[in-house]
RNA sequence: GGGCCCGUAGCUUAGCCAGGUUGAGCGCACGGCUGAUAACCGUGAGGUCACGCGUUCAAAUCGCGUCGGGCCCA
């Protein structure tokens, strides 16, 4: 049984409804079993941080798997689709250490590391099951039940065995290198890590003394006047000029080596008087100079080591051209240092102070507020060339927002950079949506990938498997928990920090290999999971069935995140990509596209959606408010419009439904076949359009053109489906008899709202699957229980008429010609025409026996199609024109204009058609009237009004008769007492006793022709139609009807 | 400094890959429709398709450059 429906479309009440529905029957899971032992569709999710609330980016990230998961199941795909927790990592115990108010890793060690890793434990479960509920709000269909989680042991099992594949591979290495340092969290971090912002800096120029020339220095500028004490080396370019020059100021004068460019700019920072210049010096002359350190006396560490200049590529020619080289502060100065051999000196610990090496007057200060106190110190020994401050770019530690320092530490890499070219080739081999994600984007960034820094010395995390001896220095990588069992003895119940730490192995050189203490790079957990969602290494058969990875999609900031993460552990274990393609969406910014951010306030919450329209719209909003790869700009106007066109889509569905109901609609009348030969021309009509957006929907979906579906699903909605062909089968619903032009109309409508329901499944479960419910199940009980359960329809192409189509939509237009051509003489719809005349420029116009309908909706009598260029008959106008006449006729020229206004301008024309001139009498005078003394124009007749269409115009006649008065007067009637049954409440069936009383006899003759038509349609049993008549029946009302005055009384019977 | 993306009506955008009359929605004004009705439709006003140069019979679309915005990198 199909049952009626709500009347407006309350998406709460109806997602609530389906969501229980779904949970009683279990449908998630029969759904997946359905499709078990089918063609694989392999999914990796991209595991959400579990930072306890979902926002509006990671919901549209959701709803694009959840659309395409569910279009793949759909199309007899057996999915795999596994849903993913980011667990460990900083943020996590950043918000634990905040809520201990602990400032450092001595609190932490003070408080217990078991206990803090407890905390964080629970802290990250917890928000993982609150983030689960909104997801399924959002309904979002994944395996919530079991779900990959990086703090498993199963999944840290998964970042060993890669790492062991790593080593195994020479690819492990450990390294003093240069690193991103936070000094709050005490440890190194990723590249991606660091997030850039302003800061104002010093900016400072530093004279370097050169060894054995008096009063002669070196020029440097810094904006980190902290690194002068770690300072080992000066870079200049091998290609720049360097110059000597003699400079003044306050009376004395001292020798500066610039580059040659930049003289002038530096010694007007300098404020120096004036300059001579001295001599010239090639960068290779450069190299040959010595210099000792202008600190010299307050870093002990200074003493031995022997201060040089070198050549290097990347010196620019701006500042001095001559760079600060601290081999332990910066990544290029360390590469400098490596190649030649320089110290690695880096005075600074790992709390960001410096250490003894920078000797008494530094030690144990902060560096970024010892910046000051170099100054001072410079200046004092008059080392301080210029100084000044300067606002630019600058790294900070993404999760505390403390600004990162370079120091040189001990730490271990991938060396993935060897691999550069191979993942390019890999790259190429993924299909990328949109292309230029993968082949531009994703390909620079590879071609700029460095080695990747594994290791941090942190607690809430994968601890790293690499065990040390620290007698002969062997190294060991476990890949394991059975293997650390079977080497050791322990059987660990928690991977994690503290208890891995504590467990020694037998080196073979009789030692007791320790642990090393760090954890891994929280980008590392994720880049597993490809084979650890498929519980790999423990369990090779399902990775042997599933892996690589069909398809997985995440925003573009995972570019240099998560899309690389997994290539290069891919790469270093399997030695290839771990996925085929991959869709890169946007970011979801304001509707000013600016960040969402809690300081602006202007951040959307998903719930804040979903509660005021419900899960649907929020789906097929962020699905179609653009294309996937471009940033989202969110509107809630954009939203009130998705939730508009969805509910036109609801008074579709709900249009037919008491009709259907009324003439008891089963199964066997919802099959289309059985009305073949009385399917009228719009019926074939819409049936070719929903075939045809079958394709389109199925083609775009092919491309992840996920916007276009949208588009192309609310164009068919709104234009095809509830502007017009509901609008064109209304008539026939109110048929009363078991007419087949009538079911013929209820099985197409029928067809297309079950083919509707299909194609929104994937984008808007909820309201699909109560329309399959109701429509499908209700007549069918042996139907697949869920609408996801169904199979993507595949277009009928034997449905599809594309001549139709094209047919059906100039109809439209020729119809939307009409209507503004009747409003051109106020005209109303209501009222008939006598005749539509069709007048193409051009092409032909085909009807394609679409006649009838254009009939009906012009609402006229004729329609006359003229072939191209033909022209209905028309007026001839005639303009005198002055300035040609004035000259020849002079004096009477006025005369001549006045009977040119009264004369026949047909008449004229033909005249000088044929003889080339014409000729006017007036009075007893004959005037000639040349050629160029009128101006001929053609316009329509009085009763024809005109309008344009693509293909020419279109002429309405508008000539009144008494017949068409007679059926103007009785729609105007018929939609009163109509307006009048609505205001009473009845229903469609009831029956009703009318009285219409018309004060104007010559009007109530003219209805008086309709009377038995009135009734019928307005289902009245007892009619009376007069004048001066007694107005009884429960609703009596006043009207007026083109300045007449009708009252009518109504009653139920 | 480099890479990528974006720039179309007051606002949000489609069209761009595949060159051939810039199309919608919101808002505004006027009109219409009415058994889907707290809905809907039509008409009007509003576009140097960021700018410049080039390719072409033809450029919003292709190429080069400039400017502005965003993301990422250095």
């Amino acid at each position: 049984m199909i049952t009626e429906v709500a009347g407006q479309y309350n998406a709460q009440d109806l997602e609530n409804r389906i969501r229980q529905m779904w949970e009683e029957a279990q449908t998630y899971r029969k759904v997946r079993e359905n499709r078990v032992g089918k063609r694989k569709f392999f999914f990796v999710d991209g595991p959400p941080y579990t930072t306890g609330r979902i926002h509006l980016g990671t919901a549209w990230n959701k709803v694009i798997k959840d659309s395409i998961l569910r279009y793949k199941s759909m199309n007899c795909f057996d999915v795999k689709d596994r849903p993913g927790w980011d667990m460990h990592g900083l943020p996590i115990e950043v918000k634990v250490e905040e809520s201990f108010g602990f400032r450092s890793k001595r609190d932490i060690e003070a408080y217990g590391v078991d206990k803090f890793i407890q905390r964080c434990k629970e802290f990250a479960l917890r928000q993982k099951d609150d983030m689960t509920a909104q997801f399924k709000m959002l309904g979002a269909w994944m395996d919530w039940d079991d779900p990959y989680m990086t703090l498993k042991n199963e999944y840290i099992e998964a970042a060993w065995w890669t790492l062991k594949k790593a080593h195994e591979h020479n690819l492990l290495e450990r390294g003093l290198r240069v690193v991103n340092w936070c000094p709050r969290c005490q440890t190194a971090i990723a590249d991606s890590e660091v997030e850039y912002w302003d800061e104002t800096d010093y900016s400072i120029y530093v004279k370097f003394p050169v060894e054995g020339e008096e009063n002669t220095y070196i020029v440097i500028w810094t904006t980190t006047p902290w690194t002068i004490p770690a300072n080992v080396a000066v870079a200049v370019n091998p290609t720049f000029q360097y110059s000597k020059v003699r400079a003044w100021k306050d009376g004395t004068a001292e020798e500066l080596i610039i580059a040659s460019d930049l003289v002038e700019s530096v010694l007007k920072e300098g404020r120096y008087k004036d300059y001579e210049l001295l001599g010239t010096l090639s960068a290779k002359e450069m190299q040959e100079l010595k210099y000792t350190h202008p600190l010299q006396d307050l870093v002990p560490g200074q003493k031995s080591i022997k201060h040089g200049v070198y050549a290097a590529d990347f010196v620019t020619a701006e500042n001095t051209g001559c760079v600060h080289i601290a081999p332990g502060h910066g990544l290029e100065d360390y590469e400098l240092g490596l190649e030649m051999g320089l110290d690695i000196f880096c005075p600074v610990g790992e709390d960001g102070r410096y250490t003894a090496d920078a000797g008494e007057r530094y030690i144990g200060k902060y560096v970024k507020e010892a910046d000051g106190d170099v100054i001072l110190d410079l200046e004092e020994r008059s080392k301080l060339l210029a100084q000044g401050r300067l606002t630019h770019r600058y790294g900070h530690c993404w999760r505390c927002k403390t600004p990162i320092i370079f120091i040189a530490t001990s730490q271990w890499f991938l060396r993935i950079s060897d691999l550069r070219d191979k993942m390019l080739d890999e790259v190429s081999k993924v299909t990328w949506y949109p292309e230029w994600a993968g082949s531009a984007r994703f390909s620079d960034w590879i071609n700029n990938a460095r080695d990747w820094c594994i290791s941090r010395q942190r607690y809430w995390g994968i601890p790293l498997p690499i065990w040390t001896c620290p007698a002969c220095g062997h190294i060991e990588v476990i890949g394991t928990a059975a293997e650390l069992e079977e080497r050791s003895g322990q059987k660990l119940v928690d991977l994690h920090r503290p208890e891995v730490d504590a467990v020694l192995l037998d080196c073979p050189c009789g030692g007791k290999m320790k642990r090393s203490p760090d954890v891994f790079d929280v980008w590392f957990d994720s880049a597993v999971a490809s084979w650890a969602t498929l519980h790999f290494p423990s369990d090779e058969k399902q990775f042997e069935e599933w892996w690589p990875a069909d398809f997985i999609t995440e925003g573009h900031d995972q570019t240099r995140g998560w899309f690389y993460s997994q290539l290069g552990a891919s790469m270093v274990s399997f030695g290839r990509a771990p996925y085929k393609s991959v869709l890169m969406h946007g970011f979801t910014l304001d509707d000013q596209g600016r960040k969402m951010s809690k300081s602006i306030g202007n951040v959307v919450q998903p719930e804040e959606v979903v509660q005021k329209y419900g899960a649907d719209i929020l789906r097929f909003y962020v699905l179609g408010a653009n294309a996937p790869w471009e940033d989202l700009h969110f509107s809630w106007d954009a939203v009130e419009n998705t939730s508009r066109m969805l509910n036109i889509f609801w008074n579709a569905y709900r249009f037919a439904l008491p009709y259907m109901i009324l003439d008891k609609f089963d199964a066997s009348k919802a099959d289309l076949s059985k009305y073949q030969s009385s399917l009228r021309a719009e019926d074939r009509w819409i049936l070719s359009r929903v075939n045809s957006l079958i394709e389109e929907v199925t083609r775009s979906m092919e491309q992840y053109q996920l916007h276009r579906i949208v588009r192309s699903i609310s164009d068919f909605i709104l234009e095809d489906l509830s502007r017009w062909y509901i609008q064109l089968i209304r008539p026939r619903t109110w048929i009363e008899q078991e007419d087949p032009d009538k079911l013929a109309a209820y099985a197409t409508i029928y067809e297309v709202l079950v083919t509707l329901s299909k194609i929104m499944a994937p984008f808007t479960p909820f309201l699909s699957e109560s329309i399959y419910q109701n429509l499908v199940r209700g007549l069918d009980p042996n139907a697949p229980q869920s609408v996801h359960m169904c199979s993507w329809p595949g277009p009928k192409k034997e449905l599809i008429d594309k001549r139709l189509e094209a047919s059906m939509a100039l109809v439209r237009e020729i119809s939307e010609a009409a209507s503004n051509a009747r409003q051109k003489k106020a005209r109303k719809l209501r009222w008939p025409v006598l005749e539509i005349v069709i007048a193409p420029c051009k092409d032909d116009v085909d009807l394609d026996n679409l006649e009838p309908v254009l009939k009906g909706q012009t609402n006229s009598k004729k329609i006359t199609v003229l072939s191209p260029g033909e022209k209905p008959k028309m007026k001839l106008e005639m303009a005198p024109v002055h300035r040609k006449i004035g000259p020849v006729h002079k004096g009477d020229a006025k005369l001549v204009v006045e009977a040119l206004r009264i004369a026949d301008a047909s008449k004229i024309k033909r005249q000088l058609d044929e003889e080339g001139e014409a000729h006017l009498s007036i009075g007893d005078k004959s005037y000639t009237i040349t050629r160029e003394m009128v101006q001929f124009s053609e316009l329509p007749p009085e009763n024809l009004s005109a309008a344009e269409f693509s293909l020419g115009f279109v002429y309405v006649d508008i000539t009144l008769t008494p017949e068409l008065e007679s059926e103007g007067y009785s729609r105007e009637i018929i939609r009163r007492i109509q307006d009048m049954r609505k205001e009473l409440d009845l229903r469609v069936e009831d029956r009703i006793s009318a009285v219409v009383d018309i004060e104007s006899k010559p009007i109530l003759d003219l209805a008086m022709r309709q009377k038995e038509h009135i009734a019928s349609e307005v289902r009245a049993a007892k009619f009376e139609l007069g004048l001066g008549l007694e107005l009884k029946g429960k609703l009596v009302k006043d009207w007026e009807i083109e300045g007449v005055c009708v009252r009518i009384g109504i009653d139920l019977i």
